[in-house]
DNA sequence: TTCTCATATGAGCATCTGCTCATATATTAT
DNA sequence: ATAATATATGAGCAGATGCTCATATGAGAA
């Protein structure tokens, strides 16, 4: 057997070099892998969740949805700003106030998936 | 109109109270929120998504991973101890090596939808 | 048994995140 | 212009997160 060093030791010693070698290739690049995983951050709250499943119902107003979930105007403004700039929603102003709705199907695709593996 | 106090302005001056009312009664029970917001969390990293595009393609033990990614050993059987616990993942033992592959597909049609929305 | 290898796991630490609080901006009314 | 209202945003802080390092566990070999 080859030796390959003291920190290489599993890494050689199995079989899977040609499968290793085909995934490599396999993955997505890193930018996607950055926005994938940023993509799905916006899902990993509860607060955002929320958020999003009352916009499926109805475009809302900050304030409204403050009211709704009994949060801070502050504490949600700062999340539709981070799901505005993800791009999962879409601000509309009208006068002083500015309503939200979601920005395409996928947001609901996504959670409907996620919904489904959750219920097993 | 009426006073409602003073922390209570925007939220009542809409005409959205009965919209509000109506999303109030079908947002998720909050475990369900909770449950929903740890399955994301599990994709909101860029090694665990990396660690899942990988088991795409072939079953993998431990060090494989860590040979792949270029990490080390620790870092990726944490990352495979969070994925196991949210049942993503699923470890088969032959000896001393542990090898994991993808628990079911929904893994892959969260992932893929996700990579939609960000390919446009 | 003891030794080695593959994996798992607890502690510690630096970074990230989600809130609060204060303040800034934008729009309308007076 | 000034005042009031709705939203946006920066600073600060407590808790969460992802790594490293050391060590524990589990399984096969000697």
């Amino acid at each position: 057997m080859i030796d390959l060093g003291k920190d290489e030791k599993c890494e050689f010693m199995h079989l899977h070099v040609d499968a290793v070698e085909k995934v490599r290739g396999s993955l997505p690049d890193e930018e996607k892998q950055y926005e994938l995983a940023e993509l799905f951050s916006m899902f990993a709250d509860t607060t955002r969740i929320r958020i999003l499943y009352a916009l499926f119902e109805a475009e809302m107003c900050v304030c409204d949805l403050a009211n709704l979930l009994g949060m801070t105007q502050s504490a949600i403004s700062h999340q539709l700003a981070l799901l505005k700039r993800a791009k999962l929603i879409r601000p509309r102003r009208e006068g002083r106030a500015v309503f939200y709705s979601l920005a395409d199907g996928h947001v609901r695709t996504m959670l409907d998936q996620g919904m489904e593996h959750v219920n097993e």
